[in-house]
DNA sequence: TTACTCATGTAACAAGTTACATGATTTA
DNA sequence: TAAATCATGTAACTTGTTACATGAGTAA
């Protein structure tokens, strides 16, 4: 029997992700992660965070061992089990290949809905805000590792995508001097 | 003061849209649509549909009327508030241009730290994954109306750019023969 | 010593999930 | 009339969110 999937939420994987990618973290190094990465979703609430940890580690995913610094610190690595088990979640073709809950294009098809006008404002609004977070991603990404680099390059691809789609909707594709790369 | 955001989840939003584009539905045929439909995500459960309708006509964005079926059906569609709420939600740029929770480009960073035949292993059986899945969404195509179709246009870019991207990865870029496209 | 940051955690809440209950209508 | 499907809804659970409580270390 081969074991090719495993049911940890997106965000126990990405937790794991971040312990195995630094070699160990605290907790809290692995919610700041969270908060500041250009590239993952979560808020790193503490309410989601500590209570995923909890699990992961009564589930021997994690161990923890007790710092020095005087305070409640543990510095978490994966067990064996946990790095078995983090591969597995990675590598699940069924749920890595799924299209994923995209706010673009849930609402793309309701754009076909509005007027001209606004249609073209929203778009353009859109891409205006696109490109800012084109322009914020492009900055980080040379002091990226490789990790959150792939991930970062991913997502510069993906708004490529919607900058393209969004310009043949305003129909101005073949006009020169617009073109997009 | 312009109003230019306001607090629906994406599951209302969806809904609404539902509703809006199909002119009226009842609250099953907005479930099935979920279910049925390759675009969307959600599993269009019963305990996520019901309560969220009741929300969002409480909150006097749907309005509903019997029907003589005999049963409790109810054909809903939107008040005049709830199209506008709608198009507010729809035309968020903030929240539309997110690039959302994407389970592949969650991965893609921790594929890096795969022995280099796993990571061949693992990108190859995605790709077969999602040519599946383009096949699937292209036979769809012809039979969508416009809404639908323009997800699904969308979702057929996305897995292109992962399948070019697994191709980059795996460094058969410039092979002939087994370009994509 | 005051304020800020580091660090862990809980409480109340929000909004999904699956599984079940209920009952009407249609089809074999 | 038995089974399948249509249709609505609730219950228990999961896992996120924000906001708060607590306390140690550090810098003004």
């Amino acid at each position: 029997m081969q074991v090719d999937e495993v049911n940890l939420t997106e965000l126990e994987g990405a937790i794991l992700s971040e312990i195995q990618h630094r070699g160990h973290d605290t907790a809290f190094q692995v919610r700041r992660a969270f908060q500041t990465s250009p590239s993952i979703e979560w808020s790193g609430s503490a309410g989601a965070v500590y209570p995923a940890i909890k699990r992961l580690r009564s589930q021997g995913y994690i161990q923890g061992e007790p710092t020095d610094d005087g305070r409640a610190t543990v510095r978490l690595s994966l067990t064996d089990t946990g790095q078995a088990t983090l591969m597995i979640w990675a590598c699940d073709a069924r749920r890595s290949t799924s299209v994923g809950l995209d706010p673009f294009r849930l609402r793309s098809g309701i754009w076909g809905l509005l007027s001209p006008d606004r249609k073209r404002l929203t778009l353009s609004m859109a891409a205006r805000a696109i490109e800012a977070n084109v322009a914020y991603l492009q900055q980080y990404l040379p002091s990226l590792d490789k990790v959150e680099a792939a991930r970062v390059e991913l997502s510069l691809r993906i708004q490529h995508v919607r900058l393209e789609w969004i310009s043949e909707q305003l129909g101005v594709a073949d006009q020169p001097g617009t073109q997009l790369r």
